[in-house]
Formats: C-alpha cells, sequence, structure tokens
DNA sequence: GATGGTATTTATCAAACGATAAACAAATAA
DNA sequence: TTATTTGTTTATCGTTTGATAAATACCATC
C-alpha cells in the first residue's frame, strides 16, 4: 500500500542475473540454516516464488550442488602452492604470506559454515577439496619443515603419518579459530596480523623439536 | 517368517531400560543423520514403533535435549581442572595426562559430531560446554603458562587476547583431529600417546617464543 | 502496436513428517 | 481366574515440503 516499489523494483532479470542472484542468496540462507533450509522460504528472500527456483536448479539438491562449487572451488588460490615451496624467501615470511591470505578467506560465514555442513552431509566435493589441501598445503609444507630442519628430504626418507599431523595441526589453528567464531559464535583474536604472526612463531619455534622427537628412532 | 524371534526378543522393558535404549540410539543416529533425522526412521532402528517415542519424549526437540545432557554433561571429567594446577608435577606430565584423556573422549563420532551440530544450531547448551573449557581448562592453562614462563601473573598483568588465542589454538590441535577423522573421514594418526607427546611437546617449545611476542611492549 | 518468446506467478499434488488418540496386550495383584 | 495397570501398537490428523503444470505478464522484435 502507498508506494508499492520497495527496494528491488527490477522484475525479470536475465537468466544469468537472476542465477547469480540465487547463488548468492543459496550460500547465505544455507549457511545460516543448514541445508535442512526450505526452499519456501529461500524464496521468499528472493523476493521470488518458490518454484521459480526450479527454473533455474532441476532440483534442490542441484542448488547444494552449485553451493558448493562456488564456495570451495571458487575461493581457492592458485598462488598459494608455488608461495609455500618459493625458497628465494625464508620460511617465516612464506608462512606469513600464505596463511594472512588463507586466514582472509576462512574469516566468512559462509566459507566455515557450509564447509562444515558438507563435511556432516560427507558430500564428494568436500572430499576433493581437503585432498586438494593435503596435496598443494600439507605435503608441501612438510617438505619444507624437513629442509628447515637439515633433515632427508621426503624422497629420501618418507614422511611419517606424525609429521603431517603436526602440519596439519599448525593448519587447523586457522580452521578451528573460524569455527570458534563462525560456528560457536565465541568471541575470538580479530587482529589477523597478530594471529597470523603468533601463530607461525610458535609453529617455527616448536616444530623443529617436534620433529626430531619424532623421527629419532628412524635416523641411524 | 520362520522363526519370528530374531534378535531383541525382548519386548515391554521397564521404562529406564527403554529410555535409556531411545537416548543411547538417538545419539548414534542423529550425530549420523543430524537432527533431521527422522523420528520413524529412529524408531525403524530401535525395533519400535514411533508414537513408542512420544511416550518418552514429549516431543523431537525434547528428545534432542536429552541428547546434549548424554554427551557433553555426562562425559565431563571433574578431574580436569585440578590436574592442570597441580604444580607438584611438570607442566609437560600435566598437559599429557589431561590431554590424554580429553583425547580418549573426542576419540569418538557421537562425540564429535554432536558438538558440531549443536553449535550448528546455535544451541545454548553447547555455548554453556565452550563457557566451561574456557573457564576451567584455557584460562587456568594460560595462568600456568605465564608461571612457567616466569611472567606476571594475570591478576597483576590481565591476560591478551592473543595469549587465550594461542591456548584455544592448542587446544583446538585435539578438536580439529577430531573433525577430520569424524567430520571429514580422513584418516588420521591414530596412535593416542604419540599424538599428544608431539603436540605437547610442539606447544611447550613454542608457546613462550609467542607469548613473549605478545607481551613484548606490554611490560617495562 | 501486434506478436512471439520467456521470465515469473498461481494453483496444486504427493510424499514426508511430527504429533495425538484410541485400541491392544503383557505383566502384576487380588 | 479376573481385574487393573501400563508398555506398546494401530490408525490417523494437520502441516510441511519438494516438485510440477498451467496461466500470466514483461520485454524485444518485426
Amino acid at each position: 500500500m502507498g508506494r508499492d516499489q520497495a527496494m528491488s523494483e527490477k522484475k525479470r532479470l536475465s537468466p544469468q542475473e537472476r542465477e547469480r542472484q540465487i547463488v548468492d542468496e543459496a550460500i547465505r540462507f544455507f549457511a545460516e540454516q543448514g541445508f535442512g533450509g526450505q526452499t519456501r522460504e529461500l524464496a521468499k528472500r528472493l523476493g521470488i516464488t518458490q518454484p521459480l527456483l526450479y527454473r533455474y536448479f532441476s532440483s534442490k539438491e542441484a542448488l547444494i550442488e552449485r553451493v558448493y562449487q562456488d564456495v570451495f572451488v571458487g575461493r581457492w588460490k592458485e598462488n598459494w602452492q608455488s608461495l609455500i615451496t618459493d625458497r628465494s624467501q625464508p620460511i617465516r615470511q612464506r608462512l606469513l604470506r600464505l596463511y594472512g591470505e588463507y586466514a582472509e578467506v576462512i574469516d566468512n560465514r559462509e566459507w566455515v559454515r557450509i564447509l562444515i555442513l558438507a563435511g556432516m552431509k560427507g558430500e564428494s566435493l568436500n572430499r576433493r577439496y581437503l585432498d586438494q589441501v593435503r596435496e598443494k598445503i600439507i605435503e608441501p609444507l612438510c617438505r619444507e619443515m624437513r629442509f628447515e630442519a637439515g633433515l632427508p628430504d621426503p624422497d629420501t626418507l618418507p614422511l611419517d603419518e606424525a609429521e603431517r599431523d603436526l602440519v596439519w595441526s599448525f593448519h587447523g589453528t586457522f580452521i578451528y579459530r573460524g569455527i570458534r567464531k563462525w560456528v560457536y559464535g565465541i568471541p575470538v583474536m580479530e587482529d589477523s596480523d597478530t594471529i597470523v604472526e603468533t601463530a607461525v612463531t610458535a609453529f617455527l619455534e616448536g616444530a623443529p623439536a617436534a620433529l626430531s622427537a619424532i623421527l629419532a628412532d628412524r635416523l641411524d
């Protein structure tokens, strides 16, 4: 009543625009409600009717699949792997940059919650994402830590499971902070630079000792 | 056909037995399916009819509430806090024992997944659990780290946010391993003693340096 | 400005789902 | 044996929910 034209007066968007709009809102929506969220409410938020969703996605599952794509695949930076292995820079420097960027991606409600939701649902795409993390971050970083500690290359002396675990734990430091903040709603340290510096310092100081302990009995 | 008596031939259990049975299965069931799991399927697993659930719990929500109680409240060990503050033992020893026990509780599919599910749902009980972790583990451990590093007591020099963050990250090491294993289904190191030792070693070696860096400008 | 294509809505279905009431049956007591 | 209690099932209700088909309205083109 009064003025019918509220905010988004535009109707009849182009298919590209509408699809983009739906996906963007779906990411926010499912991140909040979980994948149990109803298509009707999603439509309501978009200011469209529920059947219109099915013009763009054949099923709710298809829409969820698309959400995965946009969140996981779309936000991975290709330079991360090469950043780790660039020995022209000191390891500390490399880690500060890598996890500075990574922390930015993680510090996002949708990213964290959808990662968790996908895990709980046991989606294969989620598995592929973590394979990527392992292959392109964890394993290379293990190799660099060997190098820094003056220990044999993984090609010579295969990685111990405990070594990967140590690096996963360091990596997890940042993920777990995201979970504390975006899943549990606990206040966390917000100064990104300090966060990364503290974590990297603790890791570089602590890892060599742990590494020696792990490999002690395997070295002659 | 043939023998109708399959496995659990017992019918008409006592209210206590039946309730216990329902809660136990509900924990497993919801941990797998999420809280969207249907009461009909839960009943099917129990070999009972769906309406019987409502004889024991007034609603699905009430059953979920009970699941929280059993998982979070029921599995907290009271000795953990006193273990940390017992300075008659070296800090390394204390941490090995505490997280040895804690790791046992965590290494449980139901515990990890229900903790996550509760977080995603934003339940207050979940919040209370994490308050307990902070109050009875994180804060005391911060105090002990100050002591070990020969730094002023938190009563004298209040804790910096970054200090809590550092300890949360150490704590998260164990949680994140549980998430990797029970949410993402990634293989993790299974030797509990080695896990704890590696994590504690890395923490005790790395934390002092990080702590000094954090407090550098606040100390005279 | 009529026409055709298509983005969007209206109307509706069928199954899923939480919940309730009444009927049934197993144990206990008289 | 009969009576009484109560654990359990059968039958069913009212919504909710993903999905489809037909009708409608916006927009470009001739």
